[in-house]
Parts: structure tokens; C-alpha cells; sequence
DNA sequence: GTGAAAGCGCTAACAA
DNA sequence: TTGTTAGCGCTTTCAC
């Protein structure tokens, strides 16, 4: 949809396309049979059948989806909807969404239905809506949950078909899947408190419900292990290619004493390593860190990123299955997938 | 389209939604008066038109898209296709393929188009066609030229308009849209020099059509230093998450001396550097590399990444506007867009 | 086993 | 200014 205004409207300069009263004529019979046949009806007499068939594929005639749709009153194809900061005008490009769009791509093909993808404001968010109300698609994944739950209930309440990969919130009307960040957060401060570390630092949006909850998995380990939780240790920046150095020189002004960094993410935990070494602090020696997410890119960085691996693949999946439930009609049970630590140089011990 | 056996068939079920018919209805006027209020058409009385336009929104009624598609025989829909390597059954998880997809995404957005995304084998490359072939799309982006020059040629005889992210051939019958990659090797390759450095290594797979103009442009940056061209300096290996090291130690093994690294990607460049480190070398003491494609990461690496910027932004909206002129069925010829230099740490002179 | 006819939700002559 | 009618390309009763 993106019904913005559109500018130049190349109607398709009706290309000569074949259609099926072409094959029918070509073949000697009805378009009724044409149908038929290339629907492999048993109904058609079997020679007919192949020869109309051969027919169709020698011209290279494929049916009319379009119009197959209206009529079959039938759809294929879901919409997946990635919202943008209107504010900072932030185009597509944390490599962990992007990935998400690959997952959901793999997923969708595996089951034969095609991807619409379409941004929007993340202000206008019921503009989300609008592949499904137009009748493009038959659902919505909705990557990046970010502060809006409110329109996000609202689309439910409308029964829009949409499952959205965050944070499973309290009054929830639509079904998320998303990783499960309490303990995701937890399993990372327990390992930087395992390598000794006390004075963990984290970096992040806590407004944010994914980032929240990641944060109260860092409290938890915190006081399980009898740590008194440090609200200057608790660093809010927004998930920015520059918030990592933002996150780091503030810590430092501030002058508050630390040896470890759980970030909200792995380019946060990247900028904010970097940064680290520009201020003459090693990692992991001087400063452990550990990142989110697991995008391709830690296992390469240097040193190699400590992170917290959300399971892009079965993420993919499961929010395609949990989309076609309630397409179905079924309802769709929020989803928690399980996430992983994945122990890299970042946070060796000292 | 990736017509798969189709599983679970959710032939959407029938969820009564609003129709022109209904809008009509309620407002006491008949389809055509309520179609032609929508459209803002001048022929219906101003009243009339506010009046059934509030009626429509109030009732959040929109359009159904398929029909009125149908109907006009237009359709505002681009396919946007990344082949995928059956071989390897790699997924899309390039980060420079993934920021192209963002990239589209944006520039077929303001364009006031919908994206239509989907993979293909890359052995069956005519696949690709399909969504066009259907009636689901107008024309095609195809992201990724590989090996499949004739496919691709098969693809533009028959029609299809297609646009194709890579190198200009010899031969070509379709349009690409690429980096000057030429231009972009000579670049890299001449700094390298200017830094003093003498033995460039280059890695990648030459007979990819973009590698190998990057080579070729490694080629002429020596020769117009008057250097010779040292084969075994060239190391072929694909764009594979573990080929920067593979070809860094292909490279020791052989015992070939050098003093630089020219990559053909930024991962490359990346999981090479790391290689490097592991083996005791220096980057840039000992040696300098320079990778391709300037991926967001490449400045959060460590060390920094120099390498050669592909115009991504821009490559999205040229792609986009090539694909139209050739959809209105005016010639798109073949583009190039300039690359440029991006100087980081990892080519630091001596 | 096959065809004629109706209709999916919409738009555009053509009438009125 | 508005309504009536036909038809976009397809599928599916219902007859034959």
C-alpha cells in the first residue's frame, strides 16, 4: 500500500498478455475446460487434460493470479511491515531486523506464500494495516514493536491479523513472538558475574519493552547473586549507530565506576567496545561486554562479541505459523522463544 | 508466487468485509456514484462525495485492491528477487544484499509502490519470472547477478521487465544497475599503493562478473604503476562466511609473501583480518587491507575497515527508476554508479 | 466429459 | 449529476 502520493502512475501499458480464452481457442475447447484442466481436475478426460496442459506451458501461459483471487475469494500472500522513526527518520538497516526480513522470507517461501513488504511511520501505525484492509494481504508481521503497543492493541481490536516480534506485554490484545529477554538478560549478567565481574554497566532504552525486560533479567542476576542494583550503572540510549560512544563517554563523565557492559544489543555493544579502546580501556581485560541479539557480524568482531543469541530462524517460523492460526480464526497464544549465550573473547575472564 | 507444494491451504475464510456494494447501500446511491466519490471524481455532486467519503472512512472501508486491479488492468507492485544458492543452500544473509532489500524497500516507498519479495534457486532462474509471469507484478529488481548471465538474457528476451543489481557484460540484453566496480578495484588498489605497499594479495571469486571487474581494476592500478601481476596473488573464494580465512591461509600455506589485502567484500575483508590476527599479523603494520561494499559495520570494526562505499541509497532509487522507464517500455541502459574511497585504519600507512 | 452462464468487487461507457 | 450495464480474467455450478 504506502498510500503516499503517488507521482508519475505507469498504468501498465496493457502488454499483450495471453490469457485463458487464448489457450481455449488455440486448444478448440472452453475456457470451463481450460480451467479445469490446468487445475488437474479429474473431472477433464485425461488426454484433453495433457494436451491443454502442454499447451499452456509451450506458450508459457501462466493463470492470472489476480484474477484467480477475486474470484477463489483466496490470498497467498502476507504483508510484513517494518515501521521507521518518522523522528529520526531512521531507514531500514539494524542488521538484526534485516535478518528478520531474510528469516521471514525463508519462512514464508518454505510455506508458498509471498512476502509484501512496506514501511511505515511508526506514528501512523495503523497505516500498518492498510495491505490488509485493501485486501492485499491476508495478515501482518509486524517487526519492531518499539512504544507502541497501544496502536498495536488497537489494530487487534480491529481484527487485523497480526502478530508482532517483541516483548509479551501486560492487557495485550495481539500475539507477540519474541525472545525471551528476562532470562536472555539474566543468563548474560549471570556469566559476567561468573567471570567476576561486579560493577556491570547496561546499555539501552529501558522504555522500550524488549530493552525493559532485558533489564530486569540484569536485575534479577543481580540480586540473586546479592547485589545491590545501581541505577547510575543503567545507561538510556536509543538503539543508534552512535549510542554506543554516546553510552560509554557518558559513563565515564559521570565518572561511575564499572568492569563489565551488558548492551541491549550487539551494535551497541560493538560502538561502545570501540570506544572503549579509544579511551585506552581494554576489553575484556579492563571491561567486559556482552551484546544482543547475535548478528552474524560478532563472531567477527574483535575481540569476538559475547552475546545473547535470539533464534532468528525459529523466529522466522513461528511468527509465520502463529500469523496463519489466527488466520485460521484460531487464536494465537503469545510466543517466547528460548535464547542462548553465546560465550565469545568479549567477556573472558580477566 | 514460489509455488511450492502449498501445505495447509488457509483459502482465507471469508471474513465479511466491507464492500462498495455495502457503502452504497448505506448511503442510498449506487456503486458507481460511491466509486467515482472515492476516485474525488468531478462528475459527483460535492456533497454527495463528502458525504459518502465520511461513510466510507467512518466505516473504515478501503478499496479492494485486486479488483479494482483487475478491473483497470494496472497494478503497482514491483517483484524484488534474490536468487539463493541451491548448493550451499546459503540464505539471504549478506548484510549488503540484506541493505539493499532496506534500500528498495525506501526507494519503491516513495515511489508509492508495494515490494514483492521473494527467493529463488538460483539454478532456476527463470523463476524469477514468475511473479511477473502471474500478474502479481509489473517488472522485476532482481538482486544478484552471479553466474547467471544467460538466464538472465533468456529473462529480458522473453520480455520480462527486469533490472539486475550487478556488472554490465558483454552481450547484455537486459539492464543492470552496479557499482563501477573497475573504478572501484583501481581505487582500493592505487591507495594500497600510495601507502607503500607492494605485494597485494586480492580475494574473491573472479568469475563472478563484479569480482572480476574488480580485479580487473586491481590489474590496471599495478599495471599503471608499472608493477607485474603476481598470480599467485589472487586467491578465488567465495562469499562465504569462513573464505577470509580460508584464502588468508591458502595464502600462508603457499608461502606467498605479501603486504596488503584487496577483498572482495567487507566480510571478507573482515574474517581475513581476523585470520590475520590469529596468525600473529599485523593489520596495518604488517598488512593492510581494503575491503568492498562499505556495510555499516565496516566503521565499527576494529580495526576500522577501509574500503570501497557502494552507493546503496542511490542504488535503490536508480534500480527503482530503471525498472519504470523499462516497464513504460522505454530502453533503460545499462548504469553505473561511482564508488568511492572510504580510508580507515586498516590501510594505515606503515 | 464438456460448455454456457453467472459472478468475484470493482470501473467506465452510455443513458437518463 | 446519477444509475444501468457490461466486463476485467478467472472458476464453478448446472445443464447437456
Amino acid at each position: 500500500m504506502s498510500a503516499n502520493t503517488p507521482p508519475e502512475v505507469p498504468n501498465t501499458p496493457s502488454q499483450q498478455r495471453l490469457q485463458m480464452a487464448d489457450i481455449a481457442r488455440l486448444a478448440g475447447v472452453s475456457t470451463s475446460t481450460v480451467s479445469r484442466a490446468l487445475a488437474g481436475s479429474k473431472l477433464v478426460n485425461e488426454e484433453t487434460r495433457t494436451r491443454i496442459m502442454e499447451l499452456a506451458r509451450s506458450l508459457k501461459y501462466t493463470i492470472n493470479i489476480g484474477a484467480q483471487n477475486l474470484r477463489l475469494k483466496q490470498n497467498r500472500t502476507i504483508g510484513v511491515v517494518i515501521p521507521y522513526d518518522s523522528a529520526t527518520r531512521q531507514h531500514l538497516s539494524d542488521p538484526f531486523f534485516l535478518s528478520m526480513l531474510g528469516s521471514l522470507a525463508d519462512a514464508l517461501t518454505e510455506q508458498g506464500f509471498d512476502m509484501l513488504v512496506s514501511r511505515v511511520d511508526a506514528e501512523e501505525l495503523d497505516a500498518a494495516a492498510a495491505p490488509f484492509d485493501t485486501g492485499r494481504v491476508i495478515g501482518i508481521v509486524l517487526i519492531g514493536q518499539w512504544r507502541h503497543h497501544d496502536q498495536l492493541n488497537q489494530l487487534a481490536a480491529r481484527h487485523v491479523p497480526i502478530v508482532v516480534w517483541g516483548a509479551q506485554l501486560p492487557q495485550q490484545l495481539y500475539c507477540t513472538v519474541g525472545g525471551d529477554n528476562v532470562s536472555g538478560g539474566d543468563l548474560a549478567v549471570s556469566h559476567l558475574l561468573q567471570q567476576g565481574r561486579q560493577r556491570i554497566a547496561f546499555f539501552g532504552d529501558i522504555n522500550l519493552p524488549e530493552v525493559g525486560q532485558r533489564y530486569e533479567g540484569y536485575c534479577q542476576a543481580l540480586q540473586r547473586a546479592g547485589l545491590a542494583i545501581d541505577p547510575a550503572l543503567q545507561v538510556s540510549v536509543a538503539f543508534l549507530p552512535d549510542s554506543g560512544r554516546q553510552a560509554v563517554q557518558e559513563l565515564l563523565r559521570r565518572n561511575v565506576r564499572f568492569d563489565a557492559i551488558f548492551a541491549g544489543s550487539d551494535l551497541l555493544a560493538m560502538t561502545a567496545i570501540n570506544t572503549l579502546r579509544t579511551q585506552g580501556l581494554e576489553v575484556p581485560r579492563q571491561i567486559a561486554v556482552v551484546g544482543y541479539d547475535d548478528i552474524e557480524l560478532s563472531t567477527y568482531f574483535h575481540p569476538p562479541l559475547s552475546t545473547i543469541r535470539q533464534p532468528i530462524r525459529a523466529a522466522g517460523r513461528a511468527l509465520v505459523a502463529s500469523l496463519l492460526e489466527l488466520i485460521e480464526g484460531r487464536p494465537a497464544p503469545s510466543l517466547q522463544l528460548p535464547t542462548q549465550l553465546m560465550v565469545r573473547e568479549s567477556s573472558a575472564s580477566v
